[in-house]
DNA sequence: CTAAGTG
DNA sequence: CTGCCACTTAG
């Protein structure tokens, strides 16, 4: 159980008793004990009482429940406001727009307990009629359940790779000698899937022995040779049945997309041969990688053997766009860069705190960033060969403009430039507000475009074009955000973003040590979206990025 | 802390 | 009818 699990269990607890109106003094000491626990530099479920106790904002009895939660995950005095909560309730609160208070509206004084309900009465204008509601907040929210209700049973590949892992892994234990592979989405890196594919070359029943081996209940449909089930976390897979013979052939031909194996079979037959290889080649195509096969240019350019070369997790060298304890991270600037080196064996760390603007994530005033600068110097000495980047994350302001003067602009090595506030834009003003920043002189990286979040918030809408455009323009480099939430720049864009020389960049964004990790994620999209290494500013070496920098600081 | 929506 | 404050929610 991470931290950030934990602290959910806390914000949740903080939430219902908000609703419930109890002591403001407690709920609000809950609220900030999850804030804590989310902030903790070490693992709360490694970790013991006493430290716990010892830490800002969280005493004995937090301590204690802290535990609780690390073996039960909750505690009594959660399981009785949970019980008394409707399900529906305990939904909506996760819709976004809605918190403790304006449920408590719904709920009381509108009779209104479940999602659906709530939905009806959005359409019935029923919501406008309450205390503290007008059209706006009925639309918002009206949106905000849709938005959700389109997203159920869609899961974020990060959050089911875990268990897809430990599923494979169970099979081949089971079965050694048959041929398997993951399939269908899951084997393209699509961001976000509905479930896992697994194919397998074996008999059906020896198949079904393995499965319930794991311990699954599941649905057998043999008409098309597919089991079905859900595993303990409640991902859903899907066990294709093949044969050793047909194995490569049905293999490529469930893998899709779609798009893609039509496009195939307007070549030529897709026959049964010995590996997917060999298919291609009987069609005059090189070989193409699964993230690829989404129907895009991707056989055209495999005709001609004009494949990218893509680019792959050992091909990065640093990482740019991270945040230290200066701002909202919770690992310190040391820490962050010595994982980098010596953990990661990268040569460079970028660290982008927030900017001044951002005061809700502790955003850096000029003397704090003087501090960072000369804490970065004393760190760049000690840890040579391996750099530490003077960055931001400069917040693009509600005109377009960055967030501190040309003056201080002009002392970073680099400057990443996002909008985190005033979200609810049209699509004129959003993209007016990104391309004015990205004329920006000082501005190196542009990040994550558009804001989305996967599964819980769409972006603001961009006109992509323009947008990448005005990058190529002006020499700015986009970032594709690698936290498996936002992989924005989405991959569909990167293609466009490459024909037009822009450069791309796989940053973690990260927020602690093991946020680093998310490049792969960062990597996955990028390899869809047919980026190189020489097309990545990360993937630059140490020599190359320094020299890139000045060359664009010049300029 | 700031911004938006609302009364 | 308008300006201003207070409250809720989000980043």
């Amino acid at each position: 159980m991470t931290n950030k699990d934990i602290a959910k269990v806390f914000k949740l607890c903080s939430q219902l008793m908000e609703l419930y109106n109890e002591n403001p003094f407690r709920t609000k000491a809950m609220a900030s004990a999850s804030f804590r626990i989310d902030k903790l530099p070490f693992a709360a479920s490694q970790s013991d009482l006493e430290t716990l106790s010892e830490q800002p904002n969280i005493g004995k009895s937090t301590a204690e429940k802290i535990m609780q939660v690390v073996t039960t995950g909750t505690f009594p005095d959660l399981d009785k406001l949970i019980a008394k909560t409707p399900e529906g309730i305990l939904e909506m609160m996760k819709i976004k727009g809605l918190g403790p208070k304006k449920i408590q509206i719904i709920w009381r004084d509108l009779e209104i307990e479940s999602v659906g309900e709530l939905y009806y009465a959005c359409n019935e204008n029923r919501l406008i009629e309450a205390k503290g509601f007008g059209l706006k907040t009925q639309e918002d929210i009206k949106k905000a359940i849709e938005f959700s209700i389109a997203n159920q049973g869609w899961f974020l590949y990060a959050r089911v790779m875990p268990s897809a892992m430990e599923v494979i892994q169970g099979l081949e234990k089971s079965l050694p000698l048959a041929p398997i592979s993951f399939t269908g989405d899951y084997r393209r890196k699509v961001e976000v899937l509905q479930q896992v594919e697994i194919i397998i070359a074996a008999e059906a029943s020896t198949v079904h022995e393995a499965i319930k081996a794991l311990d699954f209940e599941f649905d057998i449909n043999k008409e098309n040779h597919k089991i079905k089930f859900n595993d303990q976390n409640g991902f859903p897979f899907e066990i294709i049945i093949s044969s050793t013979a047909d194995f490569a052939k049905d293999l490529l031909l469930t893998t899709g997309s779609q798009e893609h194996i039509s496009d195939l079979k307007t070549i030529g037959e897709i026959k049964a041969l010995d590996a997917e290889e060999e298919i291609y080649k009987s069609l005059g195509l090189e070989y193409i990688e699964p993230e690829l096969r989404e129907g895009g240019k991707e056989i055209e350019l495999a005709k001609q053997n004009k494949l990218p070369h893509l680019i792959s997790y050992a091909d990065l060298k640093g990482s740019l766009h991270n945040h230290s304890t200066y701002s909202d991270g919770v690992h310190s600037l040391k820490d962050m860069a010595t994982y980098c080196k010596e953990e990661l064996g990268l040569e460079y760390l970028g660290i982008c705190d927030h900017s001044k603007t951002a005061v809700y994530a502790n955003g850096l005033q000029i003397d704090r960033l003087e501090e960072q600068w000369a804490e970065i110097d004393v760190l760049n000495e000690k840890l040579a060969p391996f750099k530490i980047f003077k960055g931001i994350e400069s917040d693009i302001l509600s005109d377009g403009s960055l967030d501190y003067a040309d003056e201080i602009l002009s002392k970073f090595d680099f400057v990443v430039a996002s909008i985190h506030s005033n979200l609810k834009m049209d699509q004129e003003k959003a993209t007016n507000r990104i391309i004015k920043a990205v004329e920006n002189p000082y501005t190196t990286i542009l990040g994550h475009p558009t804001g989305r979040l996967l599964l819980s918030r769409s972006g603001y809408p961009l006109v992509f074009k323009k947008v990448i455009d005005a990058c190529a323009a002006n020499k700015v480099v986009i970032e594709i955000n690698a936290n498996p939430l936002r992989l924005d720049l989405d991959w569909r864009w990167h293609q466009y973003a490459l024909e037009k020389g822009v450069l791309l960049s796989i940053n973690p964004d990260a927020h602690r040590k093991e946020g680093f990790l998310d490049m792969e994620y960062g990597v996955y999209v990028a390899r869809k979206g047919g980026l190189s290494k020489n097309e990545c500013l990360n993937a630059f070496s140490l020599d190359q990025i320094e020299e890139y920098f000045k060359t664009k600081k010049v300029k």
